[in-house]
DNA sequence: CTGTTAGCGCATTCAC
DNA sequence: GTGAATGCGCTAACAG
C-alpha cells in the first residue's frame, strides 16, 4: 500500500484501517480493538479518537478481509424451497429471532424446490465458507452431500424427518401429520376421503403428505387412495381450482378432499363457490399450513398448523450450539428435534 | 503456513491451493489459472492434471480470499421490505435471471418495511464489499445514504420514483398508478370511492398510493378523501376485512373502496361475504399488485397489475452496466427506468 | 505456456 | 494500554 499521511484524503469507500488509525494518530492495532469493542483495555479518551475519525471517515470495515485473517466468516448459509412462502418465511424469522446477539448473520438462498439449484446454491455458499448450514428437507443431490462432507460444517435440516439426515435435524413428520387430519375427518363422519397435491418428488415434503393420507385410508380400512396430482412446485391456488373440478368427475361419492397445502385448498373452495357445490355440504375441504388466506376465506379453512417460527427458532438454537462446538474442537453430538402440529378444525369441514 | 511435502494428507475442506498445485507439481498460479478458467494459455495436459489433483482432494476455492486478492467480490446487495410477498419475491427472480451468467450472486436481506432495520442492512453488507445495493423504496435513513454515498458503489432504487434518488432508479409512480385505477372507477360510474391503507410513512409505496388516491379525488371535483387506515405494515387480510366494516359504518354511502393491496382488498372481500353485502352490488372493491389471491377469488379482484419481474430485469440489467462501467473507471451516468402497470378491470368492480 | 514476487486489510501474537 | 511483526490464500503484474 502506498504510505498514506495523516489527514490526507482518501478516496470515498476506500478507507482502511491504517486511514483511520493514521487519522486517530494510533496504530491499527488500537482501531481494531476500538471497533470490535472486544478488549476494553483501551482509554476513553483513545476510543473516542478513533471512533469518531472512523466515522469521519464513514469508514466500514472490510469483512473480507476480517474473515480472511480471523478465519471465521460469521454467517450461517440457509437454503429454502421458496422465498414466497409464508411458512418458510415465518421460519426464517425465528432462525434470525435465534442468532440475534450472536454476530451470526443468514445468507439465504432459494432453490425453487430443485435439489439441483439447491447444490449450485450450496456449493457457491461453502466457497465462502460459512460457520454453518441450513437445509430445507432431506432429500439432496449425490454432490451436495459430499461437498457438505468435505466441508466439514455444522449442519441442520429443517421441516422434515429425513430417514438418512446429514446432520441434525428439527422438524416433523409430514406423513404423521396428513395422518392425523385424515383420521379427524373420519371422525367427523367423512367416509370418502381424497387427496389432493403433486405426485412430484420434487416437493418432498406434499410427498411426505401424500404417503401420511394413503397410510391413514390404510388404517381405517377405507379403500384405495385417491388421488389428483397436477404439475411441479409451487402448487398454486388455479392448480387446486382445477383439481377440485377434476376429483369430483372422476369421484362423485367424495365427500372430503385433503389438499397438499392451504394455497390448492384456497383454491378449490373458490372454484366450488363458482360452481356452486357447497363447502362442506357438498364436499370438505381442507389444507396444510395454516395461511393468512385459510384464517380468512369464507367459509374458513381447515388445515394443519405447523410452528414453523419454532422450527426456525430451535434450528438457529441447534446451529449455534453446533458451530459453538466446532469452534472449541468439540463436534456437538447429532440432534434431532421434533416440533409440534396440530389439526385446526374451522368451517371447511 | 506448514510447508506441505507433495501429496502430503491434509484434513478434508481445509486443502489450499498451495497443496492442489504441490500434488499436481505445478505452480500455485497455474492452479489459479485453470480453476478460475480465464486463461486458455495453460496446456491440455496441465490442466487435466491439474483438475485430477483439485478433484480428488475434494478442493473448493476459498472465496474469501479470492475476494481479498481480486477486489472483486462478486456479489450484489439487495434489501427488500418482506420476504413473504410474491410482487418483491418475483422482482427478486427477475433481477436473478438479469445476473444469470454474469458470476454475479444476489445477498438478499429483508428489512421487515422498517428503514432502521434497513441501515443495519445495508451497514452489514457493504462490510462484504458488494460490487453493487439494490433497494426498495426512496426512502432511507440519513446514515443509510451517507454509507452508501461513503461505499461508492453502484446503487438502484426500485418500486418508487424517488425525489432525492442515491443512484439509478427503477420503478414506476405509485401515486399515478392508483390515480389511474380511481379515476378508472369513476369511469364505471363510482362516485362516492374510499380508500383502505395505511397512513403509516413505513410504507411509502402505501402512502405514496394513498396520495394517488387523494389526486385523483380533487382532478375529479369529487369531495374530500375517504381513508380508512390502520396499523405497521406489512398490512394482513385480516386488517382489510376490519377497515371495511368501519368504512361502511363510518361513510355509508361509499360506494367503491381502493385498498392499498389485493391482500387487504381480498380481507375486505371475503368480511363483505360474511355479512352479505354483495359486491360490487353494495360496494365495489379494488386492489393493487395482482397478486394470485387477486385472480383466484370469488368474485375476482380488480387491481393494478404491476410487472414485477421486469421491474427485477430491468434493475438488474442496469446495475450490471452500472457495475461494469465501475470496474472501467466510467461511472455509468445516472439513469430512471419507468416501468409499466396497467388497470385490470374483474369482477369485484 | 508457466513461474516468481508482492501485497490485498485485517487479527493474532508477542513485545513494550 | 498500546504497538510492531507476521501471515491468512489468493491473484495481479511481470518475467521468463
Amino acid at each position: 500500500m502506498v504510505k498514506r499521511m495523516g489527514a490526507a484524503k482518501v478516496e470515498p469507500g476506500k478507507a482502511t484501517m491504517a486511514d483511520v488509525a493514521a487519522r486517530a494518530g494510533v496504530s491499527k492495532m488500537t482501531v481494531s480493538r476500538v471497533l470490535n469493542n472486544i478488549d476494553r483495555r483501551v482509554s476513553e479518551a483513545t476510543s473516542a479518537k478513533v471512533q469518531r475519525a472512523a466515522e469521519e471517515m464513514g469508514y466500514v470495515i472490510d469483512t473480507t478481509a476480517r474473515v480472511f485473517s480471523s478465519k471465521r466468516s460469521g454467517f450461517i448459509a440457509a437454503v429454502i424451497p421458496s422465498i414466497n412462502n409464508s411458512n418458510f418465511s415465518d421460519t426464517v424469522r425465528g432462525i434470525t429471532a435465534a442468532f440475534e446477539g450472536s454476530g451470526l448473520q443468514l445468507l439465504l438462498g432459494s432453490s425453487d424446490y430443485r435439489i439441483e439449484t439447491e447444490e449450485t446454491l450450496v456449493e457457491a455458499m461453502l466457497q465462502r465458507r460459512p460457520e454453518g448450514v441450513i437445509l430445507t428437507g432431506g432429500r439432496h443431490t449425490v454432490r451436495t452431500r459430499r461437498l457438505l462432507e468435505a466441508a466439514a460444517v455444522p449442519v441442520v435440516e429443517t421441516w422434515d424427518q429425513p430417514e438418512q439426515p446429514l446432520g441434525h435435524v428439527v422438524g416433523f413428520s409430514n406423513a404423521a401429520a396428513t395422518h392425523a387430519l385424515v383420521m379427524r375427518l373420519h371422525e367427523r363422519g367423512y367416509r370418502n376421503i381424497a387427496f389432493i397435491g403433486g405426485t412430484s418428488n420434487r416437493d418432498t415434503r406434499g410427498a411426505d403428505r401424500r404417503l401420511g393420507y394413503a397410510q391413514a385410508l390404510k388404517d381405517l380400512g377405507a379403500g384405495r387412495p385417491r388421488v389428483i396430482s397436477f404439475g411441479q412446485p409451487p402448487i398454486s391456488m388455479e392448480q387446486g381450482g382445477e383439481a377440485i373440478v377434476q376429483l369430483l368427475q372422476q369421484w362423485p361419492d367424495v365427500d372430503a378432499a385433503v389438499c397438499v397445502s392451504d394455497l390448492s385448498a384456497f383454491g378449490a373452495l373458490m372454484e366450488c363457490q363458482r360452481r356452486g357445490w357447497q363447502v362442506p355440504g357438498r364436499i370438505a375441504i381442507a389444507g396444510f399450513g395454516d395461511f393468512e388466506v385459510a384464517r380468512c376465506s369464507n367459509p374458513r379453512l381447515t388445515t394443519v398448523a405447523v410452528d414453523c417460527h419454532e422450527i426456525g427458532r430451535a434450528t438457529g438454537e441447534v446451529l449455534l450450539r453446533a458451530v459453538e462446538a466446532a469452534a472449541t474442537g468439540q463436534p456437538l453430538p447429532l440432534e434431532t428435534v421434533l416440533t409440534p402440529f396440530r389439526i385446526v378444525e374451522r368451517e371447511s369441514t
